[in-house]
This record gives structure tokens, C-alpha cells and sequence, in this order.
DNA sequence: AATGAATGAGAATTCATTCAT
DNA sequence: GATGAATGAATTCTCATTCAT
């Protein structure tokens, strides 16, 4: 059975860590407070006290601010996304969707859970990417990675089989995610936990994709 | 001639008001400064210099900094974002668009450029979005009016028409403001200035929304 | 009228500068923990004190507290000593001394005087020079000068007139330093105020130098 | 043969003393760290990675920082130097020294060796000296016992041999001490090696020293 | 209106020291 | 004895804001 709970993923791998239990609760703490309230406006003094900590455990292991949301990030990008992404394609590799309509769908469906699951993480991950110019330039290598991966020759597979319009691989999958998107960003900047029916967005997502994608006559 | 060129607004805008000319530096050197580095991390020493002026002149009027950043977004929200929309909703109205095709172009290329022309406000937008709940929640308000407004009524219509298929008025907003976020967003994030073919896109997209929206048997 | 005392010369210095009277008032009660305390032991909540100033006052002009330190030790090394040499070398060359005793008790005596007057600058600049290697060189540089200047060619005249013997001018200049220095380094170093006889030390210095220094059959 | 070298009884000391293995390595990391950077500068953690122990451990014996210095700097002024001090005593009274400038050489030789050979001790307990008044009381201490001890009674039978001039035992050890140190103090403050030719210029010290002392018809 | 020196509350960070294991 | 995580008081430094001129 698959993991893509980012959450639990988050938890484990810091479980998983060298980090002792105080330091896992200052990280746990500071993804709370820099969700809410962006990294800028939370201070020390609060990440010490929601962790249960001195203000000197806080600096102890991450020595800066900066150290701690480098802390929360570098995982997210260099270990969560793409465990995420493996365990993503193999999961395409192994079930040969020879139907394109199927496929959208379970990925349209997979990444709705996985924002779902990933709130906070993503919540500071777009604060930062807005922040910081080189973040962007990050995402930008990872998103060219996932088109030359095995995702864009996934695609490509069912363009062959006719099964997509006369549209490049770049564009189908700029407009699932932005779709994607438009479902999932007002659940992750607002901090109230709105009600999302996943099953019914991800079809009707899936159906509005599916026309303007597929081949017309 | 129609003038939906934010910047130009802008400039004019806090010209007519009756701030002084010292005053109107701050705001320009408040806006440039908060698109590069984010409101937190610019300080009021900082625009004092870039506006020329002395600190104490950056609060004379504004008196706090959060006031400059309301002085800023105010009139972009409750003025120019408005005034924009008239011009365009007279536009629509007076057109008489009798084909949706065209009518989505236009209004796919009219947001298009105005992203273009709004950079800056924009990124100050987005963060303080994401900062600021309340922010959301406002937007989500104007959305609701601009659906219950005249575009949601030309959209009916020409779901009425059938040049529209089986979706919701909601929904067909939300995915061509999605689509036109996708190629607008990288533009507006990254300071860098990227080159950017608006005829070639607005076809695209238009063309990709239609096949998604329109009436299928 | 020569004025070479330096605690004159270092008020009247900063007087001159642009500094307004707070920031006056800072460096000199930097001046004095720093040579009370050492750097290191001084906080910028002590300076603030003894200057009658906020903290915020102690760092809005000089950044750091080692800009402080630098803003003490930079016109003392730059701008006071080369001033009082100046000054001594002018002095040297008017009144002509025929005689290598009188030069000499001379200058024992004006380099005595300076040193009472300047204490408080000394302490510090001796507490830095240990710390700090880059002064340590800063100093040989100085000394350098020193010898090939003006100083160097008097001593020289006087070795041609067999007045002095058969030894360098480096080690004439290194010895006279080292004797007047150990009558002032005590009084440098200890923090109270021990009387000094400067007519009598200042003879019994020359007295012994001249036995060492001058020619021996 | 003589063993006035202090880095060895440093090193043998500290080996004879009740201390662990990691209790020595942390007095010598503390030795080397304090005369490099200053004691202030120095953080317990420093020491902790030089001594390659656990941060505990450098206050398991020396309960505080302040404990260490005193550790390094107890022995020097208590143990070694009055032991290299009876051994200089005991050699200088068996050797029965009847000329004075034999006696002058062998003792400047000999101090000049004993820096060489404590450069780090020596540049750890000038710090102290200027930073705290105490250290400075206890020399002068100690200076007054060498003159009230064998060596002044040495120095007072040779000015009644008359080879000495008219001058104060205390004037005879200021001005020999000040001129030994005109020569190792450069070389004591900078961390750099020095070359140093003990031989030349321990004949150039006694030399310039008998000329200054001797007396004069 | 404008200035810019001064403020002081508060933020990040440091570090000697402690203590449970 | 040794460890090293944790502490918290102290320290440096920041910065929005005020106010006398």
C-alpha cells in the first residue's frame, strides 16, 4: 500500500532523524508557527514555548532561524518530493493505464491527497518560493526532471495512442497541474480546514481536462 | 482607447491624490521594494532611502508601515481592480460578443496583459494573501461579485446559447482563471523580466479552454 | 605651543567631527570601559549607561561594537599619532640640537608626557594589539617610518658626529623605547594613578641610555 | 643539566598532576585556544573539540572557565616560575659568577631561553595582566622578592666591587628585564615563528646593558 | 511638511554551566 | 569519570516609531 502522506511522511522521517525528541518538537513547532504565520513573524521565542523548550534548544542543533526552516525544506525537496515521485511512477509503471481518461484520473486524484495530507509543508514551501527567486529556480529543475522523466513518456505513450490532442507534453501537464491548483490552493493558504469532496472534484476535474485535452476531430 | 495598464493607474492614481511628491516616493519605493523582498524584510530605512527622503518623512502620512502597505493595496483593491473591471464589463457589454470563442480570447489577453503591466502589485498581492486571511477572504468576496456580477450574467448566457457545455458558471471561472494563472504566475513571482508572446498564449489557452468548456455530444 | 596630549587631542578631535553630542558622548564611555574592562567585557548596555544615551543610540552610528572600537583606535593610529609626530618631528628640526644628551632627554620626556596624557588610549590600543595580529603589524610599519624618517636621520647625524657608538639606529630607537616604556607601562596598565616624577625619571632615563648608547673608547 | 624550559614543565606538571588524560588535554587545548584567541574569545565549546572531549567534561574538574585560567596560570606563577627561579638562584650561587658582565650574559641568555620556550604561557599571562588588576599586584609582588632575594644580594656585591655604577638595585633589574623583553615581546605577541638568534643578541643586550650600568669615571 | 537623531521594546543568538544517563 | 542535550540569562543588534527643530 502506498504512502504518499507527506504528514506522515514528515513525522517519520524526522522520527526516523539523529534528532532528539526536543528537537523534533522544535521542528514540529516551527512548521506549525511558519504555516500560520509565515517564517518572518514567528519568533524564536514562540517556537520555544508551542515546543516546550528553552529558547537555547531551539538554536542548539539548527543555529539560525534560516537553519530551521532549511530544516523543514531541504526533506520536503530533496527526499519527500521525489520518494513521493518514485513511488508515483512505478505505481504508473506497474497498473499500464492503457486508458489516458483512468490514468488523469488517478493522478488528478493522488496529488489532491497528497496537497490534502501536505497542507503546512506546501503552505511554507510557497511562502519561501515567493521569498526566495533560487526556490523557484528549484522547482523549475524539478518540473523539467518530471517532464524528461518517465511521466512525460508516459504521455507521450498515449499521444502515440491518439489518445491526447496535438498539444506538447509541457502544456498537458501545465494545465493538470494548474487545475490541479485551482482546487487545492484556497485549502492551503486558508488555515481553516474547509470540507473537500476528493472523489467528486478530482472526476469533475478529470472530465473538464480530459475534453480539452483529448484529440478532436 | 481602454486603459487597463495598472502601473499607469497607479502612477496616476496617487499623482491625483493629494499626497506630496515626497510622499508619492515613498509609495513607489514601498511598492518596488515589497515585490523584491516581501513587506517583513523591507525596513522603512530602506524605502526612506530609495525614496530620497528622511525616515521620519516615510511615516508622516502613512503613520505605521502597515499603513503604507494598506495605502498600497487599498486602492488596488478597491479602486483599480474595480475600475478595470467596469472598463471591462462596459467593454464586454458594448462588444456584444455573440461568439464565446472570441469572447473568452479577449478576456483571456485583456488579463494577460493586465498581469503583465501589474507585476509588482501583484507579488505584493499574492504574499499578503498568504499572510493575511483576511485578504483571502476579500477576494473570495470579489469573486462571488463578479460572478453574481455582469460576467457571471454573459457566461449564462452563453451557456443559454449552448456554446457552453454542462458545467457551472463557478467553474468555468475558476478554470480560466486558472489557465491564465499558470502562464501569468512565473512571470509575476520571478523579478526576472522573461519574454513573453501574448497573442501566441492567449490563443493557446483560449483554445485549450474551449475544447474543455464547450458543449461535447 | 605644542599640544601633544592626546586625551586633549582625541576630545577636541571628536568634538570636530560630525558626530552629534550622544555619539560623543558614546565613544567616550566606550573609551573608558574598554580600558577599564577590556572589549570584550564591556557591553553595549554598560556603554549605553555611562554615556546617558539608549542602546539603540549606541549602535545607530557605529554598526557593531567593534565598529566602536574602531571608530577609537582608527583617528588614534591614523590621525593622533602621526599628528604628535608631526608635531615632534617639527620640533626636533627647529631647535637644532647640537647635543645627543639634550635631544635625548627631550624626546624620553615628550614621549613620557604622551603617554600620562593618553593612557586611557593606550590601555586599549595595547589590549588590541595583543588580540589583534593585524595592529601587531600595523605597528612594525609605523616603526618603520619612523626610522627611515625624520627621527632616523637625526640619530644618524649624530652617530656621524661620534656622539652615539658603534650600534644601529634600530636597536638606539628599540632600547630608548624600551626604557621610557618600562617607567610608563605600569602606569598604563594599572588602573589607579601613581604619582610620577616626569623631571626626575625622565633625567635618570637619559642618564643610563647615555652611558649605553654613547661611544666608548 | 638544567631544565628551565616551560613548556616541558608544563607538560611534565600537568603529567605528574591528578588530572585524566582528558583533564590534561583539556588545559592544553584551553592553553593553546586562550593565548590564540584571548580567554573571553575562547568558548567552552572550542575547547571541548581541541581537547576532543564532550562539553561536560571541560567543567568536570574546573567547575567554570575562569577555573581554567587559573589552572594554567596557578602553576606558572606559584610552581614554575619560583622553581626556575631557585634553579636560576642555585646555578647563579654555585657558579660563583666574580665577573658582572658574565653573569649579565648568562642571565639574559637565560630569560630570553625561558620565553622562548613559554611563548604561550607567557602571551596567556600578559592578557591577564592587563585585564585584571590583581594579576598586575601580584607581579610587582614577585618583583620585590627577586630584589629582597639572592639575586638583588647578587647584584648589590657586585656594585660593592665596583662593577656597578651608582645606580639602584631596582633601576639594574627594570632596565635589564625592559631590555630583554624589547626583544621578546614581538616575538611572544605575534602567533607567527620568529627566527631568533639567541646567541648574537644576548651578546648585543649584555653589551649595550654593561655600557649603560658599568661605571663611569 | 520634512528632517534625522534618538528611542526602547523585542528579536536572534551565544555560551557557560548543569544534570540525567 | 564522561557524555552531550538542555538550559536560560545575558548580549548584541534591529527597526518601527517618535519628536524636537
Amino acid at each position: 500500500m502506498k504512502i504518499n502522506n507527506v504528514e506522515t511522511l514528515f513525522d517519520s522521517s524526522i522520527s526516523e532523524s539523529e534528532l532528539s525528541v526536543k528537537q523534533q518538537e522544535v521542528l514540529k513547532a516551527s512548521l506549525t508557527l511558519f504555516a500560520q504565520q509565515g517564517f518572518e513573524s514567528t519568533t524564536s521565542s514562540q517556537i520555544a514555548e508551542l515546543a516546550g523548550v528553552s529558547e537555547g534548544t531551539v538554536f542548539k542543533k539548527f543555529k539560525t532561524k534560516q537553519g530551521i526552516l532549511e530544516a523543514l525544506l531541504r526533506p520536503f525537496i530533496e527526499n519527500v518530493i521525489p520518494r513521493v515521485m518514485n513511488e508515483f511512477e512505478s505505481e504508473v509503471a506497474t497498473n499500464e493505464y492503457s486508458d489516458f481518461e483512468s490514468f488523469l484520473h488517478y493522478i488528478i486524484k493522488d496529488r489532491m491527497q497528497f496537497a490534502l495530507d501536505s497542507k503546512k509543508q506546501l503552505k511554507v514551501f510557497v511562502q519561501e518560493i515567493i521569498r526566495n527567486p533560487e526556490m523557484f529556480k528549484l522547482i523549475a529543475v524539478k518540473w523539467d526532471e518530471l517532464i524528461a522523466g518517465r511521466i512525460g513518456q508516459v504521455i507521450n505513450r498515449f499521444k502515440e495512442k491518439g489518445q491526447i490532442g496535438d498539444i506538447s507534453t509541457d502544456q498537458v501537464m501545465q494545465y493538470t497541474a494548474s487545475i490541479v491548483l485551482s482546487y487545492m490552493i484556497p485549502r492551503i493558504i486558508s488555515n481553516a480546514d474547509m470540507s473537500f469532496d476528493i472523489e467528486q472534484k478530482s472526476l469533475e476535474a478529470t472530465k473538464f481536462l480530459m475534453n480539452g485535452l483529448r484529440k478532436h476531430d
